[in-house]
DNA sequence: CTAAGGACCTGTCGGC
DNA sequence: TGCCGACAGGTCCTTA
C-alpha cells in the first residue's frame, strides 16, 4: 500500500486528529507484524501525550512527551482515527486508545508493518542509516551521482534502497525514471552524470504530485480518515504494460528487475 | 565491500 | 464453482 506519499498523505490526515491527545493505553491483539510488537510498549506509551506526527522515508514518527512511536505499514498497513470504538474487524491488530476514548487503529493483512518505541528515533538502528529525503535539499543531483559510483545494480533497485535515498518504493521509482528517460535495468553506475539533475526533478515532482493527489489507491489504500487517493489516474507506466506510452504510443513493455516488476517505454527510455 | 535471492504474510485474480 | 499458482505498495537478512 504505502510509499513515501501515501505514508505523507497519511500523516496530514492524521495530524490534526491525534496531535494534543494523550493515550490511555494500548491494546495489541496481535503482536506477530514484521517484528514482534514489544511487550513495554503499553508502559512506555500510556500516560503520554502527542506532541507531533512526523515522517522520515516511509516511517511514521508519533512524537510524544516521552519517546517516539516508529510506525511502518509495510506493504498493507493502513492507520485509521476514530472518534467511536467500533468492533474490531479482521487484520485490526492494534489500538492505540486515547484518553477521551477515540483511538488510532493499526490494519495490517499482510503483517509487513511494525512497531518500535525509540527515546531519540534519529538513533534507532532502522532509522540511522536511512538515506536523505527526496523533497529536502540533501537529496542532490551529485550527491545521487556519487552513490552510483562503481555500481553494477540495475538504476531503480538503487533509486528503491533506503540507504541511499528514503521513501521511493516500486510505483514511483517506475514513473520517475519514466519521466527521466532512463531505462529501469540499466546499470546505476552507466548513467551518464549529466542525466542526474533531470532524474533528482523527476523523482521530486513525482512525489511532489503524488501527494497532491493524496496518495497512489491502487486496492485500499485510505488516509487517516478514510479518503481514498487519486494519483493512479496519473500514473504513465505503473501497471500499464501493453498501453501505449503516452508520449510515443509504443507499447510500455514490463520486466522484472530485482524482483519487481518493471515498467518502462523501450522507445523513450535509455 | 557488492549483489542476488530468500524470507516474512494474506488476499486477489486469472486460468483450467 | 473450486483449486492452484502467480503476484501485490517493503525491506531485512543470509549467502556467495
Amino acid at each position: 500500500m504505502p510509499e513515501l506519499p501515501e505514508v505523507e498523505t497519511t500523516r496530514r490526515g492524521l495530524e490534526p486528529l491525534i496531535v494534543g491527545r494523550s493515550i490511555a493505553h494500548i491494546e495489541v491483539r496481535e503482536p506477530r507484524l514484521r517484528w514482534p510488537v514489544g511487550s513495554e510498549l503499553g508502559s512506555q506509551l500510556a500516560g503520554r501525550r502527542i506532541l507531533a506526527l512526523g515522517r522520515r522515508g516511509k516511517y511514521l514518527l508519533i512524537e510524544t512527551d516521552g519517546g517516539t512511536l516508529l510506525v511502518h505499514l509495510g506493504m498493507s498497513g493502513g492507520l485509521r482515527y476514530q472518534s467511536e470504538p467500533t468492533p474490531p474487524g479482521k487484520h485490526d491488530h492494534v489500538d492505540l486508545l486515547f484518553t477521551d476514548g477515540t483511538l488510532l487503529r493499526l490494519h495490517d493483512p499482510r503483517r509487513f508493518g511494525s512497531l518500535h518505541f525509540a527515546d531519540c528515533p534519529e538513533e534507532h538502528a532502522l532509522l540511522k542509516h536511512i538515506g536523505p529525503e527526496p523533497l529536502g535539499d540533501q537529496l542532490t543531483a551529485d550527491y545521487l551521482w556519487s552513490t552510483c559510483r562503481g555500481r553494477r545494480v540495475a538504476i531503480k533497485p538503487h533509486l528503491m534502497t533506503a540507504r541511499i535515498v528514503a521513501g521511493v518504493g516500486n510505483i514511483y521509482a517506475n514513473e520517475a525514471l519514466y519521466r527521466a528517460g532512463i531505462r529501469p535495468a540499466r546499470a546505476a553506475g552507466r548513467v551518464a552524470r549529466n542525466r542526474f539533475p533531470a532524474l533528482v526533478e523527476a523523482v521530486r515532482d513525482v512525489l511532489r504530485e503524488a501527494i497532491e493527489q493524496g496518495g497512489t489507491t491502487l486496492r485500499d489504500f485510505a488516509d487517516g480518515t478514510g479518503k481514498p487517493g487519486y494519483f493512479q489516474l496519473a500514473l504513465k507506466v505503473y501497471g500499464r504494460a501493453g498501453e501505449p506510452c503516452p508520449s510515443c504510443g509504443e507499447p510500455i513493455r514490463l520486466k522484472v528487475i530485482g524482483q519487481r516488476a518493471s515498467y518502462y517505454c523501450p522507445r523513450c527510455q535509455h
